[in-house]
DNA sequence: AAATTTTGTTAGTCTTATCTAACTTTTTAA
DNA sequence: TTAAAAAGTTAGATAAGACTAACAAAATTT
């Protein structure tokens, strides 16, 4: 069974694993905001536990075993969320913090039972898939904003990042899941976009915060 | 900030004040099953951070602050206690170990919803008080079914233990918050107990039993 | 009051998770 | 293709939370 600290770890290399195939040793570092030996040791001891498979100077890779443990500490995270918003009436911008410190509460009776209880949603509030009770979830395959093309039409399906700060920004602009955007314009410069939806017109959004946000293309 | 071992110190040496006003380091050792050289260790580190006061050899004290600190440990495992059982529906005798995990979660807010949620509510599952958000409530003194006399008439009010095993026993006894008991018989050898309440007659508890049990006295 | 038992303390060790400093390997760029 | 930069490793330390073995102090019993 993995420590609360593993569990960080095994989730942390998750998420890299999702955009880049090969993790470093550095990367990781900088994704637990911890120094290198301290990823170094770590990942020895999670070798020995069977979550992680590492040779010298190779890049790292989670195991089946690791990939199943870190599916499992998701589904918490996202079931968590989805709780929060749904029955305890919390904002998808209070959700994600609450979550961090529920993913790692070890009885599995009280998250099937919120599975239950939601009647086993499929997505989180932001928009993540959550695995269900045996690891199984469909990832679909929906693009960043930021690489879509000018002219064209999307709906907002997802959030890549889902901070109170990011998302805060995002309720003031008044976009959420379900909005449909055309964009309008690309600045080559910095790469922000001027995009309109609902009521909105020509509200430019930074690069930054169109890599965070995940659309369905419609046209 | 306490750690999760500071608040199990906090909360073990709360339950020791409410029975024994003089604490020694083997009593604290026992319910914490540690070594007394490990508690020795502990209380030095919960003194310095002003939680417990001790003097070699003597007693252990909890601080005001120390106090303040097990009240709201303690506001947390009961609310939680009071959600899993009124809103996800777990029976009195589930919810124990899974609030024993939740009452260290650090979000205020995650509490102080479910208090709304639940409407305030003044009791547990288990009938115990929970401490309002400043930290106040009354202690009702109920007395333990041990100690009542031959011929009297009980409410049971609340438990001295919440463990899924006693718990288990009670529901298979069908007793539960608000059976009326009357003491028909005390066996002097080993002080168990007959009594009759709802549609059973001549029921026999045991001396343990009767010492888990917190009643009000009728008559 | 002395002997015994219980209680508490000291000293030294372990594991987990972290650090810095210094060194080595690999990669990249001149 | 070698020099510089980046990445990775080793060694030694620290803090929290635990242990055992051995000793000291206090309380209890005879």
């Amino acid at each position: 069974m993995p420590t609360q600290t593993n569990e960080n770890y095994l989730k942390a290399l998750y998420y890299l694993h999702q955009k880049n195939s090969a993790i470093s040793i550095t990367d990781l570092g900088k994704e637990m905001e911890v120094s290198k030996p301290t990823v170094n040791d770590m990942v020895k001891k999670m070798q020995a536990k069977g979550w992680v498979k590492y040779e010298k100077y190779k890049p790292l890779q989670l195991t089946k075993q690791g990939l199943r443990e870190a599916t499992f500490i998701i589904r918490k995270h996202r079931l968590s969320e989805m709780f929060l918003s749904q029955v305890m009436g919390f904002g998808w911008e209070e959700v994600h913090d609450m979550a961090e410190e529920m993913e790692h509460l070890k009885s599995e009776m009280f998250f099937d039972r919120m599975d239950e209880i939601l009647g086993f949603p499929t997505k989180d509030p932001h928009g993540s898939p959550i695995p269900d009770k045996n690891g199984n979830f469909v990832k679909p395959d929906y693009r960043l904003l930021s690489q879509v093309e000018i002219g064209k039409k999307v709906v907002l399906r997802a959030l890549r990042e889902s901070s109170t700060e990011f998302i805060n920004f995002l309720n003031n602009k008044e976009i959420k899941l379900g909005t449909t955007m055309t964009i309008k314009q690309i600045e080559p410069f910095d790469k922000s976009m001027t995009v309109c939806y609902t009521t909105h017109t020509d509200v430019i959004l930074s690069h930054t915060v169109c890599n965070g946000l995940l659309v369905e293309q419609l046209t």
